[in-house]
RNA sequence: GGGCGCAUAGCUCAGUUGGUAGAGCACGGCCCUUACAAGGCUGGGGUCGGCAGUUCGAGCCUGUCUGCGCCCACCA
């Protein structure tokens, strides 16, 4: 190193503080306009450090969990931008869910209806509470889609204001949002490709169905919910004889819809009975009886009605047994009206059933239950009534919508579904070769795919969302080809079937025989959003683009989507290009309430983030969340912000004190400051092992650690008499002072570099002073990470133990 | 019913390949020492959830139990 003179800083020139609130929508401004975050895309992959945002849902306000975990990409993105990197960092914006959906519903009082026409000059204001008792005003899908970009324009700006206050580098050029035109075109193509490959395919078959929301759902998006259920213990007869045997159900409203009966094998009370048919009581329907492995003798009474359809294993049964269908509940989950004696409900005393029924028809299944319960209580022609005793009560586990209210039931129905239960073992593969943080979180990808027992139902019976885009004949009678889908041309994308016209036919054909019908369902949600790493490369629509950005490098998400969002992102890089999505997955924990209950909207303990930032400074509430390990569940803790809030004071402090001094710099020839040096490399040696397998909690401790005892506490007082050179202080060579200012100056600008991605607003201010300057790099941001042969020019100490053994006598002294 | 994670000072958490328990906050004491009182120095405080095992030696490895959280499971 070389003498040289340092613009220096007057500390009577700076402010007595850190002033947080200026200082951030200063930097802000700066890093806007300087195009320090923007992706350079002439550079290659290589060279390029991809991140797949999690695009937060557009619903209202983000809240302090958000913080969080942003921040956590935004550390690690921070690090491999200093590290050289190319970074690719963008911000998608989801409101294509139910959420927005709701949102957009109550705000302008309407309802997407795909049948009604695109009005051009819709407008529509805040609905007034007056027009909220009025029927909602139907509006068809375009408009809607319309509505919606107006609405939640607003909010993502407020997220993006968010955003940027939190100092999150993003590269703002690459914004989306879910439902715009290329997004619905990507989704669009991406069913066309899974249909060509052979991957998507049309059922009629039993699906789970939400009753409210009255629509299919996906078994990602399925809970077990406790409930106390009862068991009805019912006496069923044996057609041709005097027999009986009493079955346990919790489903008693389903006995109309019973179709077989079954019991294990091997059980000796029942073995007699295979083969014959039961009849069940009230209704007279004859029923195969027939064994199954399935069957637990030690539930219940051991035998059990199957219905059309109570659960998954009646669905099972259904199909091996190839039993009759009598699906009695509508899609509104109420009974439908049917008449026994016909060939669809056989039975041997018709009158009586169909007087039965006529007390159940038009319930849903808990007014049902009641009634049949109070039926089943009736003598019946032998003077006994079917239900032998009490409902006796048992803790079930049943099957909700997560978003449902109400139990979910089997129905057959017509859908959409991706096959992915026959690539278990490739699944299982793709998951294998992604790095999980922590690694313990690939077992929960690794358990949900080894148990994936149905195929991914694609098709959701809403208005609003990526239409599917299909559109199917209609024969010489007018009845729907299902067998013959009518594809549209890629160049026709995005396309709503409900609204336009499918490739050589005209719009008048709509609904004529001869002519086509147009799908009215719309995707999943997941299926757009688990193309949030093709949405940001452009795939297919740019090739050369998406060869430059995928597979990305890092896909941050939380642990409970592991099996949506995370799957079926992995399955559909799988499905559409045999690759992984992405090289690693980074799982951030959630943050709990000080009751440690997680932080979510729908608990209602949230905490918004703004105040937060004004009373304590975004680099402290930065140094909270960047102080939590990944997948570490963490609690909200004013206490931590005050702590960050302190090392940023510190920082400010101690580099005034460093950088005020004015004078010349030289060699670090001082024994104790080669000693210094030396520590300092190894905290850089540690602390980039440990970004780089993004520990970035641990570097974080380390530095901070390293500042405080080492750097402050300690080198800063042994060489301050020799920068100092005070008057009446011991005298000191040239040689001895130049080499504590540039041991001094190397110690902050390193540290100011390993904080960086922390704290990037103190470190800024700080680096602007007069480091950027000297290095030529503008903004600590993109200055270059501190490396081992950066400081592999000052020489070692002579004796390695010399800075231990100077902090023991300055110690001892003090 | 299965799986995963967590349990260390009053609180929030570190603890890398097994080698005499750590930080910050809080609490007590002493300092307004010329970068910093939004500081500095210093002190007290823990059978590392229980039990058993491996080992010369266990917070760390093995088994088991308890409590909490999460994920999953064919709900009769």
């Amino acid at each position: 190193m070389t003498d040289s003179s340092f613009k220096t800083v007057d500390p009577t020139e700076l402010a007595k503080h850190f002033e947080s609130g200026e200082a951030e929508r200063r930097w802000d401004a700066v890093w806007q306009s300087s195009g320090l975050h923007r992706w350079d895309e002439t550079k290659s992959r290589a060279e390029t450090f991809v991140v797949d945002t999690p695009p937060p849902t557009v619903s209202g306000s983000l809240h302090v969990g958000h913080v969080f975990s942003y921040t956590h990409t935004d550390v690690i993105v921070r690090y491999q931008r200093m590290r050289g990197k190319n970074i690719f960092y963008p911000m998608g914006w989801d409101d294509n869910g139910l959420p927005t959906e709701r949102r957009v519903q109550n705000y302008f009082h309407v309802r997407c209806e795909p049948t009604e026409p695109y009005v051009a000059d819709l407008e529509l204001l805040e609905a007034s509470s007056a027009q909220k008792k009025e029927r909602p005003r139907l509006v068809g899908r375009k408009n809607f889609i319309e509505l919606c970009h107006q609405l939640t324009e607003l909010d993502e700006q407020a997220y993006k204001n968010l955003f940027t206050r939190l100092g999150l580098s993003v590269d703002w050029r690459q914004s989306y949002e879910t439902i715009n035109d290329r997004c619905r075109k990507q989704a669009q193509l991406s069913f066309l490709d899974l249909h060509s490959k052979g991957h998507a395919y049309l059922s009629f078959a039993p699906t789970m169905w939400d009753v409210d929301f009255q629509t299919a759902v996906a078994q990602a998006e399925v809970q077990d919910r406790p409930k106390q259920g009862h068991f009805h213990h019912i006496e069923f007869g044996v057609e041709g004889s005097d027999d009986s045997f009493v079955i346990a159900t919790t489903r008693p409203e389903l006995l109309p819809a019973c179709v077989g009966v079954t019991a294990h094998p091997s059980d000796k009370r029942y073995q007699h009975l295979f083969g014959k048919n039961a009849v069940t009581p009230l209704f007279g329907v004859p029923v195969p009886i027939f064994p199954s492995e399935l069957a637990d003798p030690e539930k219940g009474s051991g035998i059990l009605m199957v219905c059309t359809f109570g659960d998954q294993t009646d669905v099972l049964w259904w199909r091996s047994q190839k039993l009759a269908l009598r699906q009695i509940l509508g899609k509104a989950g109420r009974l439908e009206p049917l008449t026994f004696g016909t060939e669809a409900y056989p039975s041997l005393e018709a009158t009586a059933a169909n007087a039965a029924y006529a007390e159940l028809v038009g319930k849903n299944t808990e007014q049902a239950r009641k009634a049949i319960v109070e039926l089943l209580r009736a003598p019946n022609g032998a003077g006994k009534p079917p239900l032998v005793r009490e409902p006796e009560p048992v803790q079930q586990a049943v099957k909700y919508f997560e978003k449902g209210d109400r139990p979910l039931e089997f129905l057959s129905t017509r859908q959409w579904f991706a096959r992915l239960v026959d690539k278990k073992a490739e699944l299982l593969a793709k998951g294998n070769e992604i790095h999980w943080h922590p690694e313990f979180m690939a077992t929960r990808f690794r358990d949900w795919t080894e148990n994936l027992g149905i195929d991914w139902c694609l098709s959701r019976q809403r208005y609003f969302g990526v239409p599917i885009p299909v559109w199917f004949a209609l024969d010489e009678r007018g009845e729907t080809a299902w067998e013959q889908p009518i594809f549209p041309a890629a160049d026709q994308l995005p396309v709503d079937p409900m609204a336009d016209t499918p490739p050589g036919f005209a719009e008048a054909q709509r609904g004529q025989p001869g002519g086509f019908v147009g799908e009215t369902d719309i995707f999943d949600t997941w299926f757009t959003s688990s193309l949030t790493p093709q949405i940001g490369s452009h795939w297919l629509l740019d090739e050369s683009r998406h060869e430059k950005l995928f597979p990305a490098d890092i896909r941050p998400q939380s642990h409970e989507i592991i099996r949506t969002w995370a799957f079926y992102t992995i399955a559909k890089a799988m499905l559409h290009e045999n690759s992984v999505p992405w090289h690693n997955v980074v799982i951030s924990g959630w943050i709990l309430d000080p009751d440690r209950k997680k932080m979510s909207k729908s608990q209602g303990n949230v905490i918004t983030p703004m105040h937060l930032f004004d009373e304590h400074g975004v680099d402290a509430v930065r140094y909270w969340a960047a102080s939590a390990r990944l997948g570490t569940d963490t609690a909200f803790d004013p206490q931590v912000f005050k702590i960050g809030r302190r090392l940023t004071t510190k920082l400010f402090n101690a580099a005034k004190f460093v950088l005020s001094h004015a004078g010349q710099t030289g060699d670090i020839s001082h024994e104790l400051d080669r000693a210094f040096v030396q520590k300092l490399r190894e905290l850089v040696e540690r602390t980039t092992k440990a970004h780089d397998s993004f520990q970035f909690a641990q570097a974080l401790q380390d530095t901070e650690s390293f500042f405080w005892t080492h750097f402050t506490d300690t080198f800063l007082e042994l060489a301050k008499p020799r920068a100092w050179q005070s008057a009446d202080g011991p005298s000191h060579t040239d040689a001895e002072r130049t080499s504590a200012i540039a041991a001094l100056r190397l110690g902050l600008s390193v540290l100011l570099r390993l904080f960086a991605p922390v704290l990037p607003y103190i470190t800024e201010e700080i680096w602007s002073w007069t480091f950027a300057n000297e290095t030529g790099h503008a903004s600590v941001h993109g200055a270059p990470w501190p490396s081992g042969a950066e400081l592999a020019s000052v020489p070692a100490p002579a004796d390695a133990d010399s800075f231990a053994r100077a902090v023991d006598v300055f110690t001892a002294i003090n």
